[in-house]
DNA sequence: CGAAAATGCGTTATCGTTAACGCATTTTAT
DNA sequence: ATAAAATGCGTTAACGATAACGCATTTTCG
């Protein structure tokens, strides 16, 4: 036999149940869980407290089965734009979990925006709200137009932050890794193939959001703390095309062509390896951000030597699972999740999401 | 509205409608799907046809509430002696896992035996099969028994596999991680952190099992490869108490005092620390496997420089919820799942599992 | 040949939750 | 004062899958 079925000793409660001991109706019992009136204050009194006492809760079968719902959840993030493709993973993360949970018909609906446009991104959580969704995953990266969206979001859709968050806001979760901490990662590693007293440059990537700083921050903290490298901050705008981003690092070569590493502090480090490739730079160590294909490339063939990798694709999956538990499962949930840093290199790469 | 009803065009292919087309009753229906007989083989065509032609798919709430049913795992696993506080961490997964799916009647039952009595493994597995259980979790660490036991198993038992292997063995899944691979990357960052032209010591813990091995040649492999690092391998007994094992890591403490890095190939790195503290060989660089707590706190004290994670707490995760897919969502799976080596140090260590 | 067994099917109650509906009372408004 | 509205409850039909049960036919076998 694979299952069992109750025995009469396991007192499994149901409305039916409770409506015995209360001495009424499943109907008036299913009216005061839902809190949908016609009953007295009395009766409701008398039900919460059984519901307490014996610890009720409602089977999700029959719950599923009777509302015979589709949960439609919104994904509000940036599309990929050449400095971005790092969205993409979240994508299938955000794919993957959605398939897992194909029997619960739970559905996902992509709603893109431009990081560079507020606008693109008002119209995109406009077109979010007319879909009809139950939940929305959002990816925070403009934080005035986010925060004054969420606020203004009708009471009972839940929100789950991806990569970073907003303080003051109230998702339900927030999922994403600590910024600095990697930065520090970066450096310590960075020391490791480097050595002690060298100099290394940081291609801080403009536009310079949060995460960028944080990172940025933390390495440098680590470097001045140790007493080790010698760091020289570049900044290098990403949002163009690989033509101007070749153009910009062949303008600092020569400012960094001493310096024995380099850390780049978004998903760009294939692109700096191919604008420095025809260079003089050869043999200076990179250390880059997040698990591209472009990346994982560079890495086998030994061009970049470490990727800090955000787990996205795990954050994609979890956001997503967050909000199926809420809201098919109505499970309290872990109100901030940090995922790990991950630390990749040509001799793990492969089995790495 | 958070959901939303299933519209009629949606064509949603239910028992009752595949007995409509085929002109036949539920029943009928049923009993062509379980092949409980009583039916002509016209009529089993018949319904088959329009099974897959529709691509039904039962509804797994319908399903589980009719059955109610609970699923019951066993979970075949050593218990944690001296060298092998791994299996806690396993356990953790495991507990995760089912504590996600408490909703739907998922138990697991733990079997313990000892790594090095072939006698309990095989008590473990008769008290497993008496438990009247739906699927395993295996730790085929010993080998033979294992086979023979799985071999032995009723069909319609499935099992997976976790932590190895045993080829020719028919599990639902394995899930494990690439030791060899693991060893390479540890022979790696070894070698970032003593540099080349040095010696380093490998602490081959006994028994050497499977991973064990896979894990010393990867390392040796590497260092050959790339005529860096010379090896000097040493074994190690683990399964004794910490007196009789600082004895045999201070005899041979002359032999590894000229060694700047020390691999130790199990989670056993914070014994030998203990062991050394006291000793010459400060100043080491030491490499272990397995986040448990102790290797944790000696990695943020600095006292041990990696530790190769192998995601156990992941692996059982995924154990069970390989199971409750097939069992209970009746969804087939993958059968290899290879996780990341995860590379620990004290700076990432915090948000690690 | 005739009783017993097997075959091929339909009908129905069940699982627990939901929500529409119905029906007395009671309260509110004109 | 009286119609209209609100209150407080019970009843019931879904939702889809399962499996027990029943009832004709047909087959098997002593």
């Amino acid at each position: 036999m694979q299952t069992q079925k109750f025995t009469m000793s396991d007192r499994v409660i149901t409305i039916k149940e409770i409506a015995r001991q209360a001495a009424l109706s499943i109907g008036t019992v299913d009216r005061v869980l839902h809190g949908r009136g016609r009953f007295s204050k009395k009766t409701e009194a008398k039900i919460k407290t059984i519901i307490k006492n014996t610890g009720y809760r409602p089977n999700i079968h029959a719950r599923n089965l009777s509302l015979q719902s589709t949960h439609e959840f919104g994904v509000i993030i940036p599309f990929s734009e050449r400095d971005s493709d790092y969205w993409e993973i979240l994508q299938k993360g955000i794919n993957r979990a959605t398939g897992e949970l194909s029997s619960f018909n739970v559905h996902r609906h992509f709603f893109f925006f431009s990081r560079y446009a507020e606008d693109s991104f008002k119209e995109a959580c406009t077109k979010a709200l007319e879909k009809k969704i139950g939940g929305l995953i959002i990816a925070p990266v403009l934080l005035d137009a986010c925060r004054s969206f969420v606020e203004s979001l009708p009471p009972g859709i839940p929100f789950v932050y991806v990569d970073s968050t907003i303080p003051g806001t109230t998702p339900l979760a927030c999922i994403g890794q600590n910024s600095r901490q990697s930065g520090i990662c970066a450096a310590r590693l960075m020391q490791m193939l480097v050595g002690k007293e060298c100099d290394v440059a940081v291609m801080r990537m403009m536009p310079n959001d949060f995460h960028i700083n944080e990172r940025v921050e933390g390495f440098c903290s680590y470097a001045a703390e140790k007493k080790s490298m010698r760091v020289h901050v570049f900044d290098v705008n990403g949002s163009c095309d690989d033509t101007v981003f070749a153009a910009q690092v062949k303008s600092i070569t020569d400012e960094i062509v001493h310096c024995k590493g380099l850390f780049v502090t978004n998903a760009a480090a294939y692109r700096v390896v191919k604008a420095l490739r025809s260079n003089k730079c050869a043999g200076m160590r990179i250390i880059g951000y997040d698990c591209i294909e472009q990346n994982r490339l560079f890495l086998t063939e030994g061009f970049i030597d470490f990727i800090i990798s955000q787990n996205t694709e795990q954050q994609g999956y979890m956001a997503i699972n967050t909000l199926f538990r809420h809201l098919v499962l109505k499970e309290s949930c872990v109100r901030e999740i940090r995922l790990p840093i991950d630390i990749v290199m040509a001799e793990n790469v492969s089995d790495q999401r």
